[in-house]
DNA sequence: TGAATAAAGTTGAACTATCAACTAAATAAA
DNA sequence: TTTATTTAGTTGATAGTTCAACTTTATTCA
């Protein structure tokens, strides 16, 4: 009898990584569309820190959100191509683009926040809070151990 | 003075696990590549359960990997492209493909499975076993949470 | 039995990820 | 200062993800 839980019980980590973060983006992009809000959760992660910066370089993007260069561009080109955003060349560094949020991305910003925190709850639900301290902290030391070469 | 080390203690844990199955997934091809093999992280997670159960429907592959049916069709076509596996009509129900895996798909299942050692080595180095549990029943937790109605 | 419905797969479109090759501008080195 | 190298960003190609619409075959049920 091979139900989902035992086939869960032979997932490894790369398998079970994987599949969270699929169901975590959809359940996102869904809550996000129940609300009437159209983004994906990439276009979520870099909207952050462009609000949080004020203003944000390609490269600032990249190594915020861990993403390679070349999908930065096409997510700001997305962003760019729905108005939340404008490039504006850097006028001391001609290379620079800063990125920067229009009015209507700002606004999106306000009315995704409260999307992201009820995804939030729905993910971490009947977790232990003191599990979840443990769970980032492993994933912070996966990001430090696959770093660079 | 913004280094990646105080950017990441603001990551929230969607950020982190976006991050996290990039940089798996990423570090996964590097490994294999350098063994001389070809193969993607996906790819791998759909060769598994096919040598795991035999053959298995892109049903059952779809279940497995919690992955959409649209996905395991198209990773099912890069495999049978790169002669690994070949798709066979089920006698029973004509609306089922069974795939199974051609003796290139079994050479190469047994030369990634080091592969994949190497790499969960190098994610969860220095990660103490007991912490490895946690974030593992924390996943499938996640998993169970999100496996909506 | 015959009609409605459900299930397994495929296809097309839009978006994201990665690699490699490229442009243009800034910095380092000679 | 001239040349070499590094850095920021873009483009093209290939692969995977999701949604919606579709085909074909099974199943349900009137």
């Amino acid at each position: 009898m091979e139900n989902k839980d035992s086939l869960q019980f032979h997932m490894n980590m790369g398998k079970l990584i994987s599949s969270v973060h699929n169901m975590i983006t959809r359940r996102f992009v869904q809550n996000a569309h129940e609300a009437g809000l159209d983004i994906s959760l990439d276009q979520w992660m870099v909207l952050g820190p462009i609000h949080y910066h004020g203003d944000a370089s390609q490269k600032l993007l990249s190594d915020f959100c861990f993403k390679d260069k070349t999908s930065i561009t096409r997510i700001v080109n997305t962003l760019e191509k729905k108005n939340l955003v404008v490039r504006v060349p850097d006028q001391l560094d001609h290379r620079v683009n800063r990125v920067i949020l229009t009015n209507a991305g700002k606004q999106l910003f306000n009315d995704v926040l409260p999307i992201m925190n009820k995804t939030k709850k729905e993910v971490s639900r009947d977790i232990a809070e003191s599990d979840i301290e443990i769970f980032k902290d492993v994933l912070t030391k996966i990001i430090s151990n696959l770093e660079n070469e």
